[in-house]
DNA sequence: TATACCGGTATATAAAAGTATACCGGGTTG
DNA sequence: CAACCCGGTATACTTTTATATACCGGTATA
């Protein structure tokens, strides 16, 4: 008896499952917290400054602003780089491994967008 | 001047990005603390009694699981059916619509089997 | 009769995540 | 000289999330 399908849930044994546990975990890790994916999705456009992030992301307080900008910089998901200018210009830009989330994004707003629609349908 | 992908994070304007956002939320916020994975998981292969799955997820509560639980049932991602046997048998299960998923869960153990690589690799 | 299993709930507490607010040095503008 | 912009940090606080622990009624088993 082999898996009907190669990569769905249940065509894995509980092992294969269980160990999946792990990189999922890593990868909601990743996008966790209230304002990763705001930050994202401001960075998706093209580099921005501190101060441009904060304007564009309404309710982001500096403190949080840039603690995530730090948490996502240590994933290489997002580079910082400081300009010797007068006063001192600071741009965050999405890295090209910080891209390659896009199909993760894509997949969680596809499903997103039908449990949107579907919870909806039932009121 | 249109988009060159059709999906892709960069390829669509302002606008539509932060619509995105909405259901990219919801979807995490399906799968949001610490044991809606490990149960999803534990329930890919087959119903499980409320008892049984405390004892597969290990460190789990009755009062977390019986919290995650109600919160997967209320989004229908898992039913819920008392036997009227002696004693009580409640028994759960992943739904139709709780195997669809898949796809997201799929795409974010692949990025981060992906991360997983990459973190090890710098050090 | 005592003890254990089932499927939980109630209460209290601890730990994590997020917010509010004030402040910093360096520079520029009025 | 005062006030403002930049890119933040420090401290204290509130809210949310998770844990620990005790307990419940009903039934079965020793």
């Amino acid at each position: 008896m082999t898996p009907v399908r190669k990569t769905g849930l249940k065509a894995e044994d509980a092992g294969e499952c269980k160990k999946s546990l792990l990189p999922v975990r890593d990868a909601l890790y990743v996008l966790s917290g209230k304002w990763k994916l705001p930050i994202i999705v401001a960075l998706a456009h093209g580099h921005k400054r501190f101060k441009e992030l904060q304007r564009e992301i309404k309710g982001i307080t500096a403190r949080m602003l840039s603690k995530e900008l730090r948490e996502l910089e240590m994933n290489e998901l997002v580079s910082r780089t400081v300009y010797d200018t007068t006063p001192v210009t600071v741009e965050y830009e999405l890295t090209k491994y910080g891209e390659t989330l896009d199909t993760v994004i894509v997949a969680l707003r596809d499903w997103g967008l039908r449990h949107r629609k579907k919870i909806k349908a039932r009121k």
